[in-house]
DNA sequence: CGGCTTTGACCCGCGC
DNA sequence: GCGCGGGTCAAAGCCG
């Protein structure tokens, strides 16, 4: 308690980024024991698929994407004499396969529930692509979010947003959005897993929008416009009044570069068999839903 | 009316 | 064993 700022996130972040450029300038990697071409193929098609603008010159669809190593740098402006902004990307093979809901068997309703463990094991994190970016980019994710949640972090003044696909329920990527408590202008924003379908056609107009009004049914002395503009639209929706929002943050959608990259799946040896069929298995009934024939025999996937 | 945000409670790993 | 800190759940509210 009393090591307040031992964390120091932003030392930390810099001196992994620049251990990370280096290691990416030098590949290869010079003592790669651990990491493999793979792995950051995978971490770079993470940020490609976060932030395809930013990437798209980057991967074509080319494989041979080690070619490619360079240290980026998302939204640096080239002006910036100090690099402030750097990316730490650091991954942790998550070889252990616990049985999730992989197994699924015919869900018989008379049984007892499958108890899933909820919380699963923490200690060995999955794999992580921890970048900063500022609100620039951040806005530039063209993912649609979910958030779930909000926690203040020890010596941070500021909360961290943990986010969740909101495309499907089988998909486990997740993101966390912290501001840097040195630089409140730098967002660092961690991704966890990755999606197990494409890009959405349709970006969901409703993600990443921040609205902070809570309820707050006894007003505190401070006669807000919002205040009365709660209790207008609580009470009669009917008699809408034209709410002087304010414009705190404006999330600026740009449009999607509609890059269907042709996934070439990164196939990890062995592992993640049950995933991928899985996520195959979604991304199948994904498409039948949204063509709309799904077919009446076709009760292969009972997905609610 | 559906989906998203908000927010407190809950859970779990880990250090002491 | 207990407390802390981080990650998640789920009810309630808000918004298009
Ligand atoms: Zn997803």
């Amino acid at each position: 308690m009393m090591s307040g700022f031992e964390d120091n996130w932003g030392l930390q972040a810099i001196v992994g980024g620049k251990s990370f450029s280096s290691a990416i300038s030098a590949l290869p990697i010079p003592n790669s024991s651990c990491y493999s071409i793979m792995d950051h193929m995978s971490e770079h098609r993470d940020l490609a698929n976060n932030f395809p603008d930013l990437f798209e010159t980057m991967f074509t669809d080319d494989d041979r994407l080690e070619q490619l190593y360079k240290p980026f740098y998302p939204v640096v402006s080239s002006d910036s004499s100090s690099e402030s902004i750097t990316q730490q990307v650091e991954e942790k093979l998550f070889v252990e396969e616990d049985e999730k809901k992989s197994n699924f068997c015919p869900v018989e309703s008379a049984t007892t529930v499958d108890y899933v463990p909820k919380y699963k094991r923490r200690k060995n994190q999955q794999k992580k692509v921890v970048i900063q970016v500022t609100a620039e980019d951040l806005s530039s994710d063209k993912w649609a979010w979910r958030k779930y949640g909000q926690k203040p972090i020890k010596g941070s003044p500021y909360p961290r947003s943990y986010y969740r696909c909101s495309s499907s329920k089988g998909c486990l990527a997740r993101k966390q959005v912290e501001q840097s408590c040195k630089d409140p202008s730098i967002f660092i924003v961690t991704y966890t897993a990755e999606h197990s379908h494409s890009q959405p056609t349709k970006k969901n107009a409703l993600a990443g929008t921040v609205r902070h009004k809570f309820p707050n049914p006894k007003t505190p002395s401070k006669a807000t416009s919002s205040s009365s503009k709660l209790v207008a639209k609580a009470k009669d929706s009917s008699s809408s009044v034209p709410s002087p929002l304010i414009p705190s943050v404006e999330n600026v959608k740009q449009e999607m570069m509609s890059i269907e990259e042709d996934d070439n799946n990164i196939i990890f040896s062995g592992v993640k068999l049950d995933d991928e069929f899985f996520s195959g298995l979604e991304d199948l009934d994904e498409l039948i839903s949204e063509l709309g024939m799904g077919c009446g025999s076709s009760k292969l996937f009972p997905t609610s």
